[in-house]
DNA sequence: AAATTTTCTGGTAGCGCTAACAAGTCAGCA
DNA sequence: TGCTGACTTGTTAGCGCTACCAGAAAATTT
């Protein structure tokens, strides 16, 4: 029996011929172990705790594959809390929530991972703690997020690479560092290839279609127009598709258009919309190995860095002027 | 001790009094009951199995989100299993997880509800298991679904009852029951309101934008043209929005488009989409708490039909002509 | 008041597994 | 031959809870 359970945890110390015997004659008589059975015994707690806030996006879904598909994986199971809107209770919400969940660990993804309050508290609950793109990293926890700066750098490198140098940007909030980071990645890839950043191709965004289509109706109105536009999300990329098509311009061949985060929209936009893509899956997979090894209380290795990648989708070509 | 565990179970024939000095020192020693003791002592199995085939749908995440809260809320938990793109092997595939896992019961949402492999497997088994918006009900499981051909009557009333009289379908796959049911509705409301059907507005399409953009080109180029058009999704009203803006028209001024789904991407466009919204979450809490209350298996419900409701957005309004 | 029923509380065993230790086997070496 | 140590297997107890049954207490009947 002992050494059943030794094979089935995958001890050292069985015989090679001893542990084939036994692998066999599990599958033989077709055993399951029992899961509960197993975290009683060794008194090992399988719930990792995800708090999020905001259901509708498609952040949370695919979010939640990674999750779920690491947490098989490591014989942990994912407990979700909805946290609501209201920003005062957060914390609260989640002291209540860790208390009553016994949890080996807690994730949180944007924009809770932001939020003073709820990383005070989970401090002082003493939960190992993930930190899904975070916008600034914190050395109290581990972050898990790709290079947001580098990013937009590099997809500003590729606009100027196949010829643009007419680049319009799209702004995110103001009050988010990721937002910012995004800017300044373009900001200093333009002025890296000797490019004078035109001010009137910048505007203001809040991550929203619609005010991304004002946005870029001004831009694209006056006769001097940039001949790609930089947004800061998709959503704001599908809002300029919207008004270049008002303007009467064909994406990409009048003006090219990209997007950062590739949400499911880049692939329902029409041509599909060029982006830079997140592993949002992949980052929340290792969250929950991170907890599941037990080591998101580690010292080292605290800010993990996943890579990014630009998708080329259509939306994308070179100018016309260089026909 | 045993006392404790009734009230916890919340069982009958407790002292009143006692009950509360129980709940009262639980909340003051801060007393957490063992989850996996729990199930272990009532040998009670306490594993959802949900099955899953396209992970980038917007659909699986807001699917995940109900089906999680309403695992948490009646003590189980979910787990997950990527079917492989591959058809033939769904039903082994699925076979091998349910043996490996324990599961109480197993949800099931499309396309592999409408599997006949995947259903025979699910028989065989012996384990309860759940359809979720299957195209068509079956009397050996339980369905949980809207009404997809009422939804598509009603939709299409509704621009009947804006003014509309000159109306485009775009059709979804023809081997998909679903989408011909949404085909079907839309032919009866228009022969109800004995509004003639234009053939030549009605195309075919695949649920993807891009042919939905070329079916669009073609409706809307000629000089006689729909004030209004129905998609049968939302990804192809996208597509159609595209096509819109390219032959110089305004939504929903020049043209109306409605969508089905209201899949995030209704929300990301520019105008906003009017379309059919599903109430996935509330359909997968009802899957989950169906399985914990072991009445996937009842014989009377089997055929559980959920409101559908028309989101009114901007992208419908009465045609130009009748202002 | 005694007998009977009903309501409540407590004791005991055991769910299926693993930690910790005990014991057996076998090789190597003095 | 006896002893050591490495490796392998087995034994025992107990994880925290609930099912089941045995009593005690209260309510009801005779």
């Amino acid at each position: 029996m002992m050494t059943v359970s030794r094979v089935l945890n995958g001890k050292a110390n069985v015989h090679p011929e001893t542990r084939k015997k036994v692998e066999d004659t599990m599958r033989k008589i077709g055993y399951t172990p029992n899961f509960s059975a197993r975290s009683l015994a060794s008194s090992n707690i399988p719930f990792v705790g995800l708090a999020y806030l905001n259901p509708s996006s498609g952040y949370l879904g695919q979010f939640l594959i990674g999750a779920l598909s690491s947490a098989r994986h490591e014989g942990l199971h994912v407990i979700l809390e909805a946290c609501s809107e209201e920003a005062s209770d957060w914390a609260e919400e989640l002291v209540a929530f860790c208390n009553q969940s016994q949890l080996r660990g807690l994730i949180l993804p944007p924009p809770l991972c932001d939020n003073a309050n709820v990383l005070k508290a989970a401090s002082e609950l003493k939960l190992p703690s993930v930190r899904v793109s975070p916008s600034r990293h914190n050395d109290n926890f581990v972050s898990i997020r790709i290079d947001e700066y580098r990013a937009a750098f590099e997809m500003t490198r590729k606009l100027i690479e196949m010829g643009h140098e007419d680049i319009g940007f799209l702004k995110g909030p103001e009050n988010q560092d990721g937002a910012m980071q995004r800017y300044a990645g373009f900001q200093d890839a333009m002025q890296q290839a000797g490019i004078a950043i035109n001010k009137r191709w910048v505007e203001a965004g809040d991550f929203s279609p619609g005010p991304a289509r004002e946005a870029g109706k001004k831009m694209l109105a006056r006769k001097s127009r940039p001949t790609a536009i930089f947004a800061s999300n998709d959503d704001m990329a599908a809002g300029l598709y919207t008004a270049a098509h008002e303007a009467g311009l064909c994406i990409p061949d009048d003006v090219s258009i990209v997007g950062f985060d590739d949400q499911p929209i880049a692939q329902s936009l029409w041509p599909s919309l060029t982006t830079v893509h997140q592993p949002i899956i992949d980052m929340a997979e290792r969250a929950v190995s991170l907890i599941a090894s037990k080591n998101a209380t580690s010292p080292q290795g605290r800010d993990i860095i996943f890579p990014f990648e630009i998708v080329m989708r259509d939306s994308l070509a070179t100018p016309r002027t260089c026909r």
